[in-house]
DNA sequence: TGGAGGCGGGAAACCGGTTTCTCACCGGTG
DNA sequence: CACCGGTGAGAAACCGGTTTCCCGCCTCCA
């Protein structure tokens, strides 16, 4: 055997092989397949040890096409390295393998375009999507939806546009930390940006700007979501002034509180610091984060199920808000 | 409109609609989406057009099943959440991306058995799949290789079965780890194992069998792979006399960490500390943790790579170990 | 015993693309 | 002017399933 010549095909095994083996049809194959119960026992059986004895294993894109549809939810993530976003596809394939199906997930790196573009890619594969704090501008959304597939947007908010949404309740989420800090005496807070097309940084902004009515003078300083950006900030955050810092999440938090710990700030002694969304490792920094928990399992359960729906046809979905609640650890402290 | 009747089938948008709309053949209008150039650039524009008006998707399955390949290639990991695996998923997607393809990524849950399940349902839709540091019996392994769709699995090799593979070379890491604590005067370390089933954690112990040639005495307890289980063990690693601990990862190592500091224990000072798999966290730990750093975006390019050229006919790859590098930094110290 | 009704199971249409095959039409050549 | 190779584009086969339709056979009842 010198060379194989281009690999002919592969000689898939199809429904039909089995059905020879089986000496049965190819149609009562699939019955057997898909458990229609309208073939006799003994013929079923024959089927079955068919498929096991040739490893028959039907294909999806048949599978897909003859039925119209591909039993594939799809996730758009902007980014999968975070934590974030991890509890949501987990509960949602949770959702989805009980139902059968799958989930199909993809990552666009937080960029616009190529958020746009996985969207129209995963639209030609799934029944129905998920996208997860969509950062492409509005009119991209607005082409995505009404585009037939079942869409579901989490973390966003698009006025003026039919698109189903589930989101957190980060409003109250700010609203929560500017109370405690306002109880322990804080006056004037420092808020670390998030990225600028986030909603999620919209709305906690939104909710800062509310503030006062705590007697809370905050200022801002722009950032990002990820620990270098907050180790980065770090420095700035300390001539800002603040007594304490209300970082754009977790990640930002445990950066920050990294560099104040080679500054030799002590937290929450010299200055108070929280975190937001709650990931696993804030329990673990040093000291522990004061952060807002953010059910996520919850969110993708929400997600799967409000999909589900929507799949099924039902037309009226209305836009869910996931609560969150408040975790005070000993990042922060009252005021000296 | 009192209640949609069942949603008639939802009239999707087919090639033929677009080839009725500019007046040209199906063949036609695949050719121009395949950029297939023997169209006359006036007709093209027209189908074109078309396409656009109708915003025109085509179908994933139809294509898939038409064309013989889905253009995807299939990940199965343990554990989304862990961060290992993000550099490689990210890396391979970029791979496939260039290539025209996509990843379709499952998470096992580190649960053998919805292991294989996955495994086997990823072989109905992928062209090639990738199976990262399988838990699942070598049985099932075997099952699965040989079934036609090409196989590449990372950290786990299995004697005897022609499985392509690519590892990390976690035994000389460790290796490094032990001859850096040695140097520093260490001379009874301890080992926090990992899973049970895993190939990693097997090879670690492995190298380390060899550790008296550094003058080493090692002993061992039973811990896992994640922070909390890392957080849970401290005590007891204190408790085993051992001037240094080597935890399975990074994050077994931050557990551990969070547990000292609560107890009062400093680091290196009283007991010295590596990781292992540098994840991002390890260095604003503090003090940052010295560990092994595994270059996954590597490990996942040639990941995608290997894949490649197995899809395409290769037969003959060899099996590829990926380099480690001892990061050292401040969680180890000599020994006083 | 004959006819109605029920049921198991096969033939074939269909899903929406890709690709092969074929043909009409073109300019070029002897 | 007849013939030929080349080329653009349509018809139809095909990918591997699902599902509808229909038919033959068996049972039950009159």
């Amino acid at each position: 055997m010198v060379a194989s010549k281009r690999a002919k095909r592969a000689k898939r095994i199809t429904i039909a092989d089995v059905a020879r083996e089986a000496g049965a049809s190819v149609a009562t194959v699939s019955r057997v397949l898909n458990g229609v119960d309208t073939v006799a026992p003994g013929l079923a059986e024959r089927v079955r040890s068919a498929m096991d004895d040739l490893g028959y294993r039907p294909s999806a894109a048949a599978q897909g096409l003859a039925r119209g549809r591909s039993g594939t939810i799809g996730v758009l993530v902007p980014d999968l390295a975070n934590p974030y976003f991890h509890d949501i596809i987990k509960a949602l394939s949770a959702v989805a393998r009980s139902a059968g199906g799958r989930v199909l997930v993809m990552d666009s790196n937080e960029d616009p375009a190529v958020e746009r573009e996985l969207t129209e890619d995963l639209l030609r594969y799934a029944d129905g999507l998920l996208l997860c704090s969509p950062r492409m501008p509005r009119a991209d959304l607005a082409a995505m939806a009404g585009r037939g597939t079942p869409l579901l947007v989490t973390n966003r908010q698009v006025q003026g546009l039919a698109l189903h949404s589930i989101t957190v309740d980060f409003f109250r989420g700010i609203m929560a930390l500017c109370g405690h800090l306002a109880r322990l005496g804080h006056r004037r807070v420092l808020y670390l940006e998030g990225p600028r097309h986030a909603w999620a940084n919209g709305e906690r902004l939104r909710a800062l700007s509310g503030a006062e009515a705590f007697g809370l003078d905050v200022v801002t300083l722009p950032c990002g979501s990820t620990t270098d950006e907050g180790y980065a900030v770090a420095p700035a955050a300390l001539e800002s002034g603040a007594t304490a810092v209300i970082a754009y999440n977790d990640f930002v938090a445990l950066g920050v509180l990294a560099r104040f710990s080679e500054l030799g700030v002590r937290v929450p002694d010299d200055i108070s610091l929280t975190g937001f969304d709650e990931i696993d490792m804030a329990r673990f920094a040093a000291p522990p984060l004061t952060t807002v928990a953010v059910p996520r399992d919850r969110l993708g359960q929400a997600a799967g199920e409000a999909l589900g729906r929507i799949m099924a046809g039902g037309e009226d979905i209305e836009p869910e808000t996931i609560p969150v609640e408040l975790r005070v650890r000993s990042s922060t402290g009252a005021l000296s």
